[in-house]
DNA sequence: AACCTGACGACCA
DNA sequence: GTGGTCGCCAGGT
């Protein structure tokens, strides 16, 4: 799962549903946000770029201030967020393999 | 074992 | 738009 979120270029973004879709696991989006809580400090893993499917930061007290950081890495990405965690998702979610028609 | 709680989401009112 | 219900599943009590 981080391999793939991995993948997610800066600037773009995928959903929590979208990922669990892609690792065939389709209906399972809290596990990829289980998963990603786990993540703690700094890591290579961008999981600022994963957001729900609303098209908004998941904001929770229980991320003690992860979503607030969250918001500030996507503000970095050139990523317009609203102060109550609104982006505008249509234009910067992610698919994987468009490099596909590069080749053609 | 029986709840409860989530970085979720599809669906319907 | 918003809000509620239900399905999902890992972990904690």
């Amino acid at each position: 799962m981080y391999a793939l979120v991995r993948q997610i270029p800066a600037g773009r973004l995928a959903t929590y549903g979208q990922v669990a879709e892609l690792l065939g696991c389709w209906g399972r989006a809290r596990q990829v946000g289980w998963a990603l809580r786990r993540l703690r400090g700094p890591t290579d893993v961008p999981w600022q770029r994963v957001v729900n499917a609303a098209g908004r930061i998941s904001f929770s007290p229980s991320r003690e201030g992860s979503d607030w950081i969250q918001r500030q890495l996507l503000l970095e990405e050139g990523i317009e967020v609203s102060e109550d965690g609104r982006l505008p998702l249509r234009r910067y979610l992610w698919t994987p393999v468009p490099d596909a028609f590069l080749e053609l």
